[in-house]
DNA sequence: AGTTCCATGTCGCGG
DNA sequence: CCGCGACGTGGAACT
């Protein structure tokens, strides 16, 4: 039985199976795929991925990059360096083709928390007058502060920024207040909370623990970072 | 033109195009994706998902079923009832082929949480001694605890089990002795974190709060299940 | 339908 | 490489 070894040798390159198969992943979990027909996708990065009809696009089962894929005519047995081993059990395979992809030039993506983030970092008095930054992701012992801050009094803000304000979004600042105000240097510390939108039970929890809300306009901030735009 | 209207129009069918595309999201956010040769993969429910060459099994973008495919030569149209927009640009297709795939059994699995409550129900020893269980999911009004026990003082311990401990799990577990400890029956309660592997930051944070934890060895637990095996 | 919580989450960034 | 938090989280179970 010829064992033909193939890991990271792809190059751009997409495989599609479709085969009535039988699969067993054994790693963080042990998992069983009954015999049936699917779709096996293996990657330029040697990433392996069983579908089924449905469900999303989310595989049925699936090994990630890096990982060793050793193919012989029955069976292909995929391990990682991490001892997690998908093992795919092939009774009948109706096709199997590969297409070459360029090289890709990749998602461009807008509106997410890291650039609300960086747009107040820049100008903290959007959020309140004569705020300036002290240091963004302000390290505590249970996690970043998205923004250290003081106000016009001097007086230092822990400031959370998300894209949607959740009750779980205040309970972050309110672990992150509970450890600065242990810091003498710090101390007083007050919280802001800071979305584009914040649901009113965030704002009733956030009020009821003395943490100021803000919500913030995305285009508003990036208004301000390219004004040159409204002169025509 | 002739616009092609489908939905969920489809039957355990998996339709496979290769094509050169460009697409544009407008939802959640907005995301654009360049000209480049990609994976259009549309499944029997209606979902949408386009795949490059790399970058595990995550698709660069997608929709989630329900939704509605207008479909012409050179565009695809994506639109969900929530407001959300996939729209795909087919500059040139290289491949169309779809698939007939039969009923799938669907997976089985093994080792995930509710296994690990379940083991520890069995012999709550394992967490302390003198350990005896109470009940199960013992329900409270924001939600059931896993494990509620007696020490063997006869103390009252909510246990809460997780496969990995992180912080939100310390969170929840607070939020039910909370609970616990207003009713006179039960109170004083004290809490116990268990799973397999605890972060640094979930054990500081329970360490604060008085909150002991453990970790517990999962295949160990099954060795008590089946103690049977080590005979051999 | 809305909410909560798990997940083989995956992904990206900073230390 | 690890730790940590965001994610268009997705998906399932439960109210």
């Amino acid at each position: 039985m010829s064992a033909a070894r193939s890991s990271s040798c792809y190059t751009n390159r997409v495989r599609l199976l479709i085969a009535d198969c039988t699969v067993d992943y054994d790693g963080r979990l042990t998992a069983h795929l009954p015999r049936a027909t699917r779709l096996i996708m293996v990657k330029a990065d040697g990433c392996v991925a069983i579908h089924s009809d449905g469900g999303a696009y989310k595989p049925m089962n699936w090994m990630t990059a890096p990982n060793l894929l050793i193919e012989s005519s029955e069976e292909w047995v995929v391990t990682n360096p991490k001892g997690e081993a998908l093992t795919i059990t092939l009774h009948q395979v109706h096709s199997d083709v590969s297409h070459e992809f360029g090289e890709d030039p990749g998602l461009q993506k807008d509106g997410v928390e890291a650039h609300l983030q960086e747009l107040l970092a820049v100008d903290p008095e959007r959020l309140e007058s004569g705020m300036r930054l002290v240091r963004r992701e302000y390290p505590t012992e249970i996690g970043p502060v998205d923004l250290l801050c003081r106000d016009a009094d001097g007086h230092v803000v822990a400031v959370e920024i998300k894209r949607r304000g959740e009750i779980d979004g205040v309970e972050q600042l309110t672990r992150y207040l509970d450890f600065l105000n242990r810091q003498p240097d710090l101390s007083p510390v007050r919280g802001m909370f800071v979305a584009q939108e914040i649901k009113l039970q965030a704002k009733t929890l956030a009020a009821d623990r003395a943490i100021h809300w803000v919500e913030v306009d995305y285009d508003d901030l990036r208004g301000i970072e390219r004004p040159q735009q409204k002169l025509f």
